[in-house]
DNA sequence: CTTTTAATAAACCGTTCGGTCTTTTTATAG
DNA sequence: CTATAAAAAGACCGAACGGTTTATTAAAAG
């Protein structure tokens, strides 16, 4: 059984997940992590030694939040193209519905902490490696299966495809239209038609 | 000739833009701005009312100086085509010499903005508006003059455009490899020649 | 050159920031 | 049930925040 403490921390990362994403780090006050805890700062400072070490936890917590999510979606089907469709369709409106408050939090952290605070850009840059290790996973055995083209490279479409969902959910958020993310993911599909199958 | 105010504010402008353009709003404090212009808070003060007129500004200064350079490339060329891969080019090695210090405003903006600051949010949506009208109004160009396939929509593949360059900046500021970039642009130019033209 | 007005310097304001420390409360082990 | 240790409360800290105000300086008009 988990300790006092060890429900507390998990607690704190729940409850200051959304808030990070959302606002960002430097947005983010401690004070905000106090209100939606419900804690004072006993209660996080007993736990946590400083806001840094929240704001990453809390990255971790949306980043794999995401990350289950979609392989769940990805290993209901058999074929790699089925398997990019799934992903596809876990982005389908998205910026009504996302997985995690505040979107994506890849996207959002990389954007947040690029210039400014390493060891988060360093948790976004290793989220993002793993996502794009994934896609290029499943593209090539599309490709060891003849399902796709030879000609094409799996790691540049995996940068291709990942690229074109993050600008859309950027695009799509920002002037408040799912269907803008929507149509990218539909002319995606038909790329995977188009350009992938052998 | 420029009032000595309106020289003291464009000057304000100029030196604060690329910092918010880097560290985004939160992130960007007062003294940032008075150290980066050698001005006092009366010097500040005198000319702008609050932080948040300044940011305002900031992204305008940041995100007309990008506009312009891009529509000086694209008037360089005469067809669509022509005009799409000048396109490609200005962000070739975006990551490395940005047109603007910190990167794209509008994809800056858009993620820092876009759950808390809506007076910043609406010119990065009108910003992003205006590039699209303009992607879109150079590719229905080459469809009327039939450079390119009558079947795609012009604003979809606009939307798909500026979509993956944008995501493509993100990734590829955030594993610090240009080439991330670079591949996805050259990406886009093999789509151009496949997908659009007749 | 003088006067008047505009622009900047710099001290100052209340508030909020992240973080600490002591006290009190609550689990947990015996 | 009691002793002990862990966890949370809340007062407190200096620093930094955005912004104001008054004094001084510099520009512009006469």
């Amino acid at each position: 059984m988990l300790s006092k403490s060890d429900r507390t921390k998990q607690f704190i990362v729940e409850k200051s997940a959304p808030i990070f994403n959302t606002k960002g780090y430097a947005a983010t006050s401690m004070t905000d992590i106090l209100k939606a805890t419900g804690l004072t700062k006993g209660g996080i400072y007993g736990n946590f030694n400083s806001k840094d070490d929240i704001a990453v936890e809390a990255f971790d917590y949306s980043y794999t939040k995401i990350k289950e999510a979609l392989l769940y979606s990805i290993k209901q089907e058999k074929t790699a193209t089925g398997k990019l469709i799934s992903i596809l369709e876990f982005y389908h409106n998205f910026t009504i519905t996302p997985a995690v408050e505040g979107g994506c939090p890849v996207l959002n952290t990389a954007i947040d902490a690029d210039d400014n605070i390493p060891f988060m850009k360093q948790r976004a840059a290793q989220a993002l490696n793993e996502m794009l290790g994934s896609l290029t996973y499943i593209i090539q055995k599309g490709i060891d299966s003849a399902e796709f083209k030879l000609t094409i490279n799996a790691a540049h479409e995996a940068l291709l495809f990942y690229a074109t969902i993050e600008g859309g959910i950027m695009m799509s958020k920002l002037t408040d239209k799912p269907d803008v993310l929507n149509n990218i993911l539909k002319n995606l599909k038909e790329q995977i038609e188009n350009r992938y199958k052998a």
